[in-house]
DNA sequence: CGAAGCATTGAAGTGCGTCAACAATCGTGG
DNA sequence: CCACGATTGTTGACGCACTTCAATGCTTCG
């Protein structure tokens, strides 16, 4: 439930009793929706966001051509669009990648919040810059990384911010994305990135069968990546 | 000065004169900086944010190995790192393009601006969150667009920004970037930003000579960069 | 006026893409 | 429960967009 989130914002940000309350009055209703839906479309106008209780969510930009970049990947405890809140459309689709259960959130009642509590105004501003890191270290990937240290860096990512939410543990968690949707995280063709998982396999720094993902050398896999979690901002922050 | 940044808020968003005002008074001081300045440094601790008033900056990202890529351009009337205001401290660096006057906005007015005036507050969430989708636009760009299209892209986003701030006129704006910054922002070598851009001039899509941009042919520029503003969010909202 | 940075060009190499085929798995209906 | 089509994963051969290396002239500016 909504617990993942109030675990991954403690992670870095005190949330008294008093606020945790506001933030558990925020959701109006609770959607469960199958693979492959798609949750919101790019350009729609928009009333409410998304939090992501269970499963996962990409957000995708398509070109006319039809291919496809996903420009985020959202785990439980993860607002989906929280950026529609100011935007009122997105840029961009949300599409699940797995079963997923999901919280709306009216942005009325965000509204609300904003001005009736100013520091949680700043804590979900905090939380959408976040998402700004990321897409700024993707870019780094995309653009000057290989495709085996680009894949090496997603799956260190992934494990970290799963292990803040508890759906990680001893290097493995659950990894629903088919090798088509990888590929589109990476900027890949889906041949190249099932030679890349061959790769990383072949050094033995992970596998990879039914939707597991098991790291099987962190260290090794994190010198390939060159990952450094600071962009992740999992210190403690005041606001 | 800072009309450019009013201008630009006000391209998107209703503001009052007493917003103006308050608005007028985040600014402590004003700094001139030499071109190839390190402004700000990745991870350092911050207590203010810069508004930049004239000049163009740019976000760093770097490997370890030395590979650098930036992650967004930015001109007058723009903050470079508001998003310092909630995380504390950067990700990237910010670097000087060019010769840049800017405005030092410490947080604590931010802070108090947000109390103050929480719609305010919602409107600089929505100017970090035009940020994080350019971010996105440039991952599309970087995953999927063609070299020549991924400049192609850049050359047109970048008109339609200066010409909100005035900055452009007739299809011609200043580029101060040399071929190697260029390259940098697009993930390529400059070898390769040096053929593209002579294949953009081949085709008689642009002119770029003593750092002058002109764009000649809009419309086929755009075809090429498969280019669509929307992106940019342009059009008026209520916060 | 010399040195350093910048733009340009050519030749050769490679990481990743494309095309095509096939195997394995999955979901669904009969 | 099996049949069967559709999706997913895998492999091989080949091609190309972009990189690498290296050289040369062109600016710019102490």
């Amino acid at each position: 439930m909504i617990t993942a989130h109030l675990r991954k914002l403690r992670k870095r940000i005190e949330i008294s009793s008093e606020e945790e309350r506001a933030i558990r009055g925020l959701v109006s209703e609770t959607r469960r929706c199958r693979p492959d839906e798609l949750v919101v479309r790019a350009g729609e106008e928009l009333n409410n966001s998304l939090m992501l209780l269970d499963g996962w969510l990409a957000r995708c930009k398509d070109l006319p051509g039809g291919e496809r970049q996903v420009t985020e990947l959202h785990v439980a405890g993860d607002f989906a669009d929280l950026h529609g809140f100011t935007l009122k459309r997105l840029d961009h689709d949300v599409v699940t990648m797995s079963e997923c259960t999901i919280a709306v959130v009216p942005h009325d009642r965000l509204r609300e919040l904003t001005n009736k509590h100013p520091r949680l105004g700043r804590v979900y501003w905090f939380a959408t810059n976040i998402d700004a890191a990321i897409h700024r270290e993707w870019a780094l990937s995309l653009g000057q990384r290989s495709a085996l240290s680009r894949m090496a860096h997603l799956f260190c990512e992934l494990y970290v911010r799963l292990d803040v939410v508890g759906q990680a543990s001893r290097g493995r968690y659950e990894f629903p994305l088919t090798q088509r949707e990888l590929s589109e995280c990476l900027g890949l063709t889906v041949v190249h990135a099932n030679r890349t998982i061959q790769e990383l396999r072949r050094r033995s720094l992970i596998e990879l069968e039914n939707r597991q993902l098991t790291i099987l050398d962190r260290r090794g896999l994190e010198g390939v990546a060159q990952f450094d979690p600071t962009y992740l901002y999992l210190d403690k922050h005041v606001l």
